[in-house]
DNA sequence: TGTACATCAGTGAACGCGCGTTCACTGATGTAC
DNA sequence: TGTACATCAGTGAACGCGCGTTCACTGATGTAC
C-alpha cells in the first residue's frame, strides 16, 4: 500500500524517519476516515513498524494528533503567508487571493483541517500549538491591518483586528459548510469561492472601501466580477 | 447517576422508553467527550439496559447518531423560528435575534451542534436528515427575504438566496470558532455575539440598507449600538 | 584505526479491556374470538 | 369477561476483534579514548 510498507524489505532494523512516517500515515486515515475513525495502531501498521514503535516518538494519540494539527497550522500559515505576499500587486488583489486560500486549503488539506479545527483538541491550553495557529491567524491580521489603513479619507478607519476577525469567521464559515474536502460537505448552487467573494466584497463596501473594481494590474485575473447583489439572475437564482 | 439508572429497580422487564432515554444517554456523552468519543455500548448502560437492547431501536451507532442529528435539526429550527417571530416587532431586530438564537445554541447545545455540524454525517447522503437542514435554513432564508424586500428604493435588491447563505455562514463561522459551548472554543477579547452582530450590521450596509439603529419600539433591547467599524477604543482594542 | 561501551530505535509477545454483534431466550403487552 | 396466541422489547451469555500499553529484548548507531 504505502511506500513505507512497499520498502519494508530494503530498510533495516531502523526506519530512519518513522516520526514523519507516522505523521503522514495518520493523516492519511484522518482523511479516509475523519479525525475520530484513526488509532495508533493503524498508524503503525501503516508506517509498517510493531503497534510498539510509536510510543518512541509520542507519548499517545493525543500527542500525534496535536502534532498533526500543529504542521498543520505552520502549512496552513505559510500557504496565506504566500497568497498575501505582502499585499502585492496591490492590497484589494492580495485580500481576496487570502481568502481563496483559506478555501483551498480546507478543500485540499481535509485531514489538516479537520485536525486543526474540528478534532476536539482545546487549542488554547497548548501553548505551542496556539502560538501556531496564532501565526496563522497574524497574516489575516496583517492583511486586515493593511486594508484598514487604506480607508477612503472622510470614512472612520476600522479596527483591524475586528476586521481580521470577521474575515477569519466568513472564511471558515464558508470553508467548514461548503467548502470542505470531505463527505460532509453541503451542497451549494454556486462556489464556495464566488460565495465568499461576494461576502468579503459586501463586507468591505458596508465599511466604506469603494468596491467597484478599479482599473488595476491584473495578472492573473479570475473569471468575472462577482453577482455582490447586483444581477438578479445568475448562480443565485430562486429570486421569486 | 441519570434518572434512568436510579429508577431502575422501579421499572419492570421493558423500559418503556428506552429509544428516548439512549438519545438523551447519547447526548450526554457526546456533550462529555464529543460525538467521536461515545459508543454504543456506553450509552446502553446509561440507560440501565444490556448492551443487546438498543439494537431493538437502533441499527447501529450511526443511526443514533443521526437521529440525534435530526432531532438537532429540528429543535434548531424551532429555535430560529422562534427567534424570527415572523418578523416581529421589526424585520431587523427580529433578523438580529436569529443571529444570537444561532450563537445560543451552539453554546448550549454542543451536542446536538457537534452532531450536526462536526461528526462527519454526510447530511447530503439522508434524506430526513436533509430535509430537517433545509427547513431550519429556510428559517434564515424567510429572513433574508423579508430583508432583502425592504431594500431602500435606489438601492438594487439583493437575491435573497445569497444573503442567507452569507449570514448563516457567518454566524457558523462565529459559533464554531468563538462561541461554541465546549472546550474547543477559541477565547476572543469580546463576546461572540458582539462581534456577529457588528459583521452582520457592516454586511447589511454593505448591501445598501441604512444602519444607524431607528427609533423603533424595542421591547427588549440589549446593550449599546455595537461599534461597528466606529470608535476606535474599546473592546476591540490593538489599534496600534 | 580499533575497540568498548552507551544510547537509541526498533521488536514481538503478552495483557486486560471494552466494543459491536449474535443468539436463543423470556417476560410483558396487546388482541381476536 | 376470559383465554389463547402473536408480537414486542427486553435479557444475559458468548464470540471475535482490535486497541492501547507494557515489557524485556536486540540490532544499529554514535562516540570516547
Amino acid at each position: 500500500m504505502s511506500w513505507q510498507k512497499d520498502r519494508r524489505g530494503e530498510r533495516g532494523y531502523h526506519h530512519g524517519n518513522l516520526k514523519e512516517a507516522l505523521l503522514q500515515a495518520a493523516l492519511d486515515l484522518i482523511s479516509q476516515k475523519g479525525p475520530a475513525g484513526f488509532t495508533f495502531a493503524d498508524a503503525a501498521r501503516m508506517a509498517g513498524v510493531s503497534p510498539a514503535a510509536p510510543y518512541r516518538h509520542f507519548r499517545d494519540r493525543d500527542e500525534l494528533l496535536s502534532s498533526i494539527a500543529q504542521r498543520g497550522f505552520e502549512q496552513f500559515e505559510a500557504m496565506l503567508t504566500q497568497a498575501w505576499d505582502d499585499g502585492r500587486p496591490d492590497t484589494v488583489t492580495a485580500f481576496e487571493r487570502v481568502g481563496k486560500a483559506y478555501l483551498a486549503f480546507a478543500r485540499n488539506e481535509p485531514a489538516f483541517y479537520s485536525a486543526m479545527f474540528e478534532s476536539g483538541i482545546p487549542v488554547d491550553s497548548n501553548p505551542t500549538l496556539m502560538a501556531a495557529s496564532e501565526r496563522a491567524f497574524a497574516i489575516i491580521r496583517a492583511a486586515a491591518e493593511r486594508l484598514a489603513a487604506m480607508t477612503p479619507p472622510g470614512v472612520p478607519r476600522p479596527p483591524a483586528m475586528m476586521m481580521a476577525l470577521h474575515i477569519w469567521s466568513m472564511s471558515h464559515g464558508v470553508a467548514s459548510l461548503f467548502g470542505r474536502g470531505d463527505a460532509a460537505r453541503r451542497k451549494l448552487p454556486m462556489s464556495p469561492e464566488d460565495l465568499l467573494e461576494a461576502e468579503v466584497l459586501i463586507y468591505l463596501r458596508g465599511l466604506g472601501f469603494p468596491t467597484d473594481r478599479r482599473s488595476e494590474p491584473k495578472p492573473s485575473g479570475p473569471p468575472p466580477v462577482p453577482p455582490a447583489g447586483g444581477a438578479p439572475s445568475g448562480p443565485w437564482g430562486n429570486r421569486k
